[in-house]
DNA sequence: ACATTCCATGAACAATAGTAATGGTTAAAT
DNA sequence: ATTTAACCATTACTATTGTTCATGGAATGT
């Protein structure tokens, strides 16, 4: 009953505001689509919008189609996409997704010998999720998740890639920088920056001060990694990041490096897909690909 | 580019066998389809079939949209229903979905009267999850899932509605029956008898045997909760449950329940949905329904 | 009050999708 | 080997649906 134009209406509808402009944007008449509308809300037994003035509000199944149409056509159209690569050879398109603010700069480094190996392949890496990445996963929006936090569930295989250890980053200058290690207790009079993400997924809180009972004397956020090391260079507060990180911006900036406890807190890179698309090609060789460079970065 | 009917058709080709029988259950003639069919062939550039004898067999990008047809249909037809619902005033259908066996004895006793509180509202229950349940939440199969294991992500809230706690079942024979609780160590020489899931989703396992790292002399599997109280009545080993079921179920059948640990193992059957449809009305309703409920039935 | 923008409508037309009839091919049944 | 039945493709024709054109009314801003 609901078919695809429909929905692409009603999205079009809202992102053009009116009628006329939507008409134009689906390449049709004012009139053509004027009159499928009506027969769509004569077909549904309801109106879907309410004349306010010269211009349409939704009504609360409007609402909910246009909903469904933001959430589905997306999905339609990636198939879309996938039939047209079929046609065109073993061309493909992967589409990766990362939660974590690190991850980034993991992938720049994969992806790039990545896309030189398979010219055929196209990555297309997205950041930001309305829901999340894991929501984005299953919604068909990425093929892949980069994150350092693997959930064990049915429908999804987390594939550790890529080892590494979270370390303290503190000013060159600073009381810790000379330590090989430091204890839980040893933060509690400094500030500490992270990205803007809940304590309960930040792994400094999770597996270093809240199970030592510890917690810094003050906790900001930035945005940016660029943003929080330049305050960890001024002395304005340490960080966690990765090491190898670390290690690259110690080249340019007075930074330095401090283990967390005595062992270190370990951790790894994991790729995420629906098992659904465990045979897909193009996933497999991207994933093969990652655990293979890694081994050769992972010193 | 792809519509509905093409997904129709699609799906309908592989339920039925031949395009002849599909394009009966589709209403069509047999040409009809068959035009439709090369016309769409011509436009992705790519056939979707080779002919194989008298029959047909799917090409790659086929079973492509084969997989996507049979994924994305159910959810068009979903808008349907739910559009259908909203011209016929505010009747509703509220999909709840379970992933934990003793759930279902709980969610029985919270949709009767819930039925007949709201009359306008279907409840449709479903059980098994080709992907487990988040999967099947996040692809819009289910509205609600109830689950004793929530897990913390973005664009999926839980909410505990029934606490609840895990004992053990045995025999009204069996030496444990006196006991008013019991120490890991006691199940080593004990047949454990669970529902066929892994045991990283057990609780006897992970909350209860794993950190004393003590393991039952054998552990088996069986279907159905009935099947495994037979056996614990019969003494050939012993199992978990929630409490109040035991106590349900010791009325008729010469088993009891023994507390696991000093302080119990203590749970919550949690309802989750996704944020995205936290306003929908008759999903709260349910929930705040259900959680009333518990406030009764919680002795 | 007037121009402008927006949406609705009816009639005419064009494009699309559907049907009927037929024929060729394949696989099973006699 | 021949017949029978099932399946799919094709052509020509028809019905339905979608689209445009021309027009009019209703709301907004100048």
């Amino acid at each position: 009953m609901i078919d695809r134009m429909h929905l692409r209406i009603l999205r079009e509808i809202e992102r053009q505001g009116s009628l006329t402009a939507a008409a134009k944007a689906l390449h049709l008449t004012q009139s053509a689509l004027s009159h499928t509308i009506k027969k769509l809300e004569a077909q549904l037994g309801a109106p879907l919008w309410t004349k306010e003035g010269r211009n349409l509000q939704l009504t609360q199944a409007g609402e909910y189609l246009q909903r469904e149409a933001s959430r589905l056509l997306p999905q339609l159209e990636r198939v879309d996409q996938v039939l047209r690569q079929y046609a065109s050879g073993d061309k493909g398109t992967v589409r990766i997704g990362m939660e974590c603010h690190p991850c980034y700069q993991w992938l720049l480094k994969v992806v790039e010998p990545y896309l030189k190996r398979w010219p055929g392949v196209d990555v297309d890496v997205k950041q930001q999720f309305q829901f999340g990445g894991l929501a984005a996963l299953f919604n068909h929006d990425i093929d892949i998740l980069v994150t350092p936090d693997p959930v064990l569930r049915d429908a999804i295989t987390f594939d550790p890639v890529f080892p590494y250890e979270q370390v303290l980053v503190v000013s060159k200058d600073h009381p810790l920088a000379g330590e090989t290690f430091i204890q839980p207790v040893q933060l509690a009079d400094q500030t500490l920056y992270t990205y803007p993400v809940s304590p309960e997924r930040l792994d400094i809180f999770q597996q270093f001060l809240l199970p030592a009972h510890c917690h810094p004397k003050r906790h900001k956020t930035l945005e940016d990694t660029d943003m929080i090391l330049q305050m960890v260079a001024a002395e304005r507060g340490v960080a966690t990041l990765p090491q190898w990180l670390v290690e690259e911006y110690a080249q340019t900036m007075p930074v330095a490096a401090v283990r967390l406890g005595k062992d270190g807190v370990h951790k790894h890179i994991h790729l995420g897909i629906r098992n659904a698309s465990a045979d897909d090609v193009h996933i497999q060789t991207f994933i093969e690909f990652a655990r293979q460079q890694d081994i050769n970065a992972g010193v």
